[in-house]
DNA sequence: GCCGATTTGTAATGTTATATCATTTAAATA
DNA sequence: TATTTAAATGATATAACATTACAAATCGGC
């Protein structure tokens, strides 16, 4: 719940390996599938190779699109959608209700809430879950009297990259 | 920007009177537009009202048909997103991401970030806004280099009220 | 191989939001 | 007050996002 999650999306110039960041999350959702005695079909990976191929969250009919091209695959807006819900359900992404859009979720091992931070230049996000914050939210709505059962945290703005290119 | 809010739309068992509620939006709103010289028509003033008739967030096509219904008023879809428009530029209402809805905004004074509690049960929104959180989300924004020009928050779950009906 | 359950295909439709251009209304100015 | 100009609204069409319903195919367990 409280996993410490350095963002990912916004490592880029630091090393952030990102073929292999992308293969790792195919493996490890593989790997849960399997665990969990659900079906990681060829749809359902090739829709989550696509979500993770970038930090950009994207849009259901992006992806129709893409799916479409990629393989030759007939596809009608049903298949993708359920795809998506599978991958939900299975924590495997997570759907940024602010842009209609989904990314893929990083640290699915664990369920958890997930915060995001959203670049308005390079149109990356990543998910952040810090302690603190976690803490501070439940302190605040207890308070309040309010029993969460869903978050929506999405902030945007600009990363550190994009910050300093806007110097330049 | 760190102004206390109570949460409005949890009042209500104790003693929110809601019309007074909706006229003071609405007296609120005139003075303000008429301060900033901006021009709240009766469209935008219809708008509004019924927004601020309940504390629960309208589509924007429910409000569309209301607008018909209340005074066989010939509407398009742009008529009701240009008066929406209008209205969350002034800080009049805001809009929530994750129902595609808008609700009032009872503090238009001075412009602020949104914070919101949706109770999935009563389907009020109620805003929030604690200068703990938003010193939290700072802090935890600050320390990821990231800056943050706009904000959704939305929790779902159980207002107090709600709560205890469930018991019942 | 057969049966039931899950997954995918297909067509239609629902819901939310915007683009474009014509018309009307209000405000500013002469 | 008449005229000009800008703002707001009307109207049509369409884009973008999402779901329903039912048929066909595929997979697992027996």
């Amino acid at each position: 719940m409280a996993t410490q999650h350095i963002p990912l999306a916004f490592t880029g110039l630091k090393g952030h390996n990102h073929q292999h960041c992308q293969q790792q999350v195919l493996n490890t959702a593989a790997r849960l599938c399997q665990q969990r005695h659900v079906r990681l079909t060829p749809l359902r990976r090739e829709v989550l190779a696509l979500i993770c191929h970038s930090h950009r969250p994207l849009g259901a009919y992006t992806l129709l699109e893409q799916l479409q091209a990629q393989q030759g695959r007939r596809a009608a807006p049903p298949t993708v959608y359920r795809a998506l819900d599978f991958l939900l359900e299975q924590g495997l992404i997570h759907r940024i209700a602010s842009l209609n859009a989904f990314v893929g979720c990083f640290q699915p091992e664990q369920p958890h809430i997930g915060h995001f931070l959203i670049c308005e230049r390079c149109g990356n996000a990543a998910e952040f879950d810090t302690p603190e914050l976690n803490q501070q939210l439940q302190q605040t709505t207890d308070q309040l009297g309010f029993k969460v059962t869903q978050q929506t945290v999405e902030l945007f703005g600009r990363c550190a990259q994009c910050q300093q290119q806007d110097e330049v």
